[in-house]
DNA sequence: GATCGCATGTAAGTGGTTACATGATTTA
DNA sequence: TAAATCATGTAACCACTTACATGCGATC
């Protein structure tokens, strides 16, 4: 990863869409971004308190819900555009580190048996993911209901609904020729 | 990331192939896991080093080739020992971290063509890449036919050539409902 | 009276990257 | 003689995770 702190990004992101708590930022990384983004509270603590030294993001103590100690942050005009140019700048593409393709890759030095467990253990995996996107789906359909984010969100889902089925289908495909590699091979 | 260090599984694996040096691994690293795995320097030369002193491999310096300082190490029956146990643990599912998503996700606060010429960038990397896998498959049919390797490699960019295609198909599907909106909103 | 959810945070350690430094040998 | 490739390595830094600690309020 490079030297320019998405963590940040990504947290003042959250709070572009109103006032929250760092147990409410921590809450919308557990659900929308599930599959594509997280953080930490290791991560957002120490850098809502990082921010709001810099002047991207006020903190007022929300006294109303229930006299319970809730620091809400809200973003700056500064944060605001600190993240805008963030999100202007190009992406830049993952380097992705795939356990699965690494031991596969390394499949001579297991029997063959141990590798369809290992394809199967993931593709059961990929389906769980896929179950729960309707779930998601729900949710973006109720609580972001009318809000600007919805269609993004969509679109961002859409994303899993296309990659989730082609993997599950190299799933398929790798652990039939896996079984063929056994008959062939008794 | 757990801690379990796989950069340290990833060399042994590499090493399962036959003696290597430091160079020659960072290099199996920048073909072969060119889209799922790699290793820096950083990382493989201080592992190596820890590595012999825990017995998982042995090395000698290679006065044969041109008389230049080549340390060529090679696995122990313990390391390979080692290097299976981990094979066998099932794979950890993959955080990713894909800033494309993210940035589309908050994309409420870009204008729509910002967010076209994201999605446009990143489809044209997702094509480089898929151009690149004929680059390696014939990598493999050369310098891997006939070896133990050759038949997982191919699995695993199989893989590459399922997913590609369906993170480009959401790409145009993307751009596409992107542009419409600009055209309603005209 | 126990447990769950809300809510905030820190300590410690590690995994990992970037960038740099060095120098020999081969090829153009 | 310049550039590319072979080859090894380190310093510095930061990003990130795990695990833990704390305590209130609501619910069961």
């Amino acid at each position: 990863m490079a030297r320019c702190n998405k963590s940040l990004y990504a947290i003042l992101g959250v709070l572009s869409k109103g006032e929250m708590s760092g147990y409410d930022i921590k809450n919308v990384f557990n659900k929308l971004g599930k599959f594509h983004w997280s953080e930490s509270n290791a991560q957002i603590y120490p850098n809502l308190k990082k921010m709001e030294a810099k002047g991207c993001v006020t903190s007022r103590l929300d006294e109303a819900s229930g006299a319970r100690q809730c620091r809400r942050y809200q973003l700056t005009d500064t944060g605001r555009q600190n993240l805008i140019e963030w999100l202007e700048e190009p992406c830049e593409f993952p380097l992705y580190r795939e356990e699965i393709l690494l031991k596969l890759s390394l499949g001579h030095n297991l029997p063959i048996e141990k590798l369809i467990a290992h394809v199967e253990h993931y593709k059961a995996q990929l389906n769980e993911r896929l179950l729960f996107l309707d779930e998601i789906d729900k949710h973006i359909a109720t609580t972001h209901a009318g809000k600007p984010q919805q269609p993004f969100l969509e679109l961002v889902y859409q994303h899993h609904r296309l990659v989730l089925p082609a993997k599950i289908k190299w799933c398929e495909q790798t652990i039939a020729a896996l079984k063929s590699k056994i008959t062939v091979g008794a």
